[in-house]
DNA sequence: AATAAAATAGCAAGGCCGTGCTATAAAGAC
DNA sequence: GTCTTTATAGCACGGCCTTGCTATTTTATT
């Protein structure tokens, strides 16, 4: 009967449009008209996809939240399996919270997307859930990597891993709040850096 | 001849004014109209002392690095004099970098506007140069406390400083930005663990 | 009391925005 | 080929915004 669209499919790129445009131009610019424009779109079609602005910023937003789990939960089936070696082990911890930092052109438009979104999630709670989704995901999964490197022995003992858990989550955070001041190469230092200050030291072949 | 006021100081209560409305209604909300009212005045007298919109928000962003400035600034001078004993130093030096951190209802809503202020700077070179000096204020800052403690022999021999002060900074930011999420309290204890593994061990009286 | 300058106030034009509503185009089902 | 449902498009209204401009009020000085 009619003109048949994947709409899910057409939500996806309009969110697209929808990150572009912040990226360029900010939140305050991603109006229904701009990011119609923007997907190539009028203004009414977009409209038959979304029942108006709020609900395609907070679509959007859910998009890339989405987006970022499945990129990070990708990396844990390698980690959680107990026939990785130790070196692998650490190699993986590693690659798995860069994720978490803007270090590629890509991952950067992420985070400040990411950013923009959170800043106006303070006074938008359709918009905070998202946030503290995001916020409770990513210390659960520093949790289960350090618990992980823990019940392997390969972290010092006598650590309070709740404490450790936020000072690496917030340490993460930080870094990629810096965007564009501190460089890529720095940020994976500081990262490797802390992570050293975790481990516990190779026994020395006794 | 003229009705005489004292312009600095009304330019600032009108940026008190901005502050609230930020932190209220957010960034997008501070528009000349509502700023007017929430500080008792018609929208032409606002004009009065500002050019226009982007002059009021880029002043009242300005206002609150001077005064972020001012208040870790004050904290210095007992840091920097040698004859301050170790312990002193110690609290000293958790006490100046709390002051970054959201602990109070006060501090909390510096953050939240801050944080209003960063992500809308992305998109705005004129707030980029504020966050940019703030930026680099802090990290001065956090370098001349770890300087200051090396030379005093406080810390672990072998550090990178460059590293650790960028290691620091960012998990300062980290905390920051986790606004109501996580507590005060676990936000301090995360700050006094960090700054202990920085700590030389303090050695048995041999 | 007169005056001059600053402070305060307000109007109107022009722009962008969201949204309710309506109109047209497209294409699978019959 | 017709029908029916979806996709796409666009208009027009009311609202809030900034800003140029023009009053009006206030008060220290003369």
């Amino acid at each position: 009967m009619p003109k048949i669209v994947d709409p899910e499919a057409r939500r996806l790129s309009i969110a697209e449009a929808v990150f572009r445009v912040i990226q360029r131009d900010g939140l305050a610019q991603a109006s229904l008209r701009s990011v119609a424009e923007e997907a190539g779109l009028a203004i009414g079609s977009v409209r038959h996809y979304f029942r108006g602005h709020d609900e395609l910023i907070v679509f959007a937003m859910r998009s890339l939240g989405d987006r970022l789990e499945a990129r990070l939960l990708g990396h844990l089936p390698d980690l959680l399996d107990p026939g990785t070696p130790r070196s692998r082990r650490q190699e993986i911890t590693e690659a798995l919270l860069s994720e978490l930092l803007p270090l590629t052109e890509q991952t950067r438009a992420e985070t400040d997307v990411w950013l923009a979104f959170s800043a106006a999630a303070k006074n938008r709670p359709d918009l905070a859930e998202e946030v503290v989704r995001m916020y409770e995901g990513v210390r659960a999964l520093v949790r289960r990597v350090l618990d992980g490197a823990n019940e392997a022995g390969g972290l010092l003992e006598d650590l309070d891993l709740a404490v450790e858990t936020e000072r690496l989550a917030a340490l993460l955070d930080g870094l990629a709040l810096s965007t564009g001041r501190t460089s890529p190469e720095l940020m994976k230092t500081v990262l490797r850096r802390h992570l050293e200050t975790l481990r516990r030291p190779e026994t020395v072949t006794e």
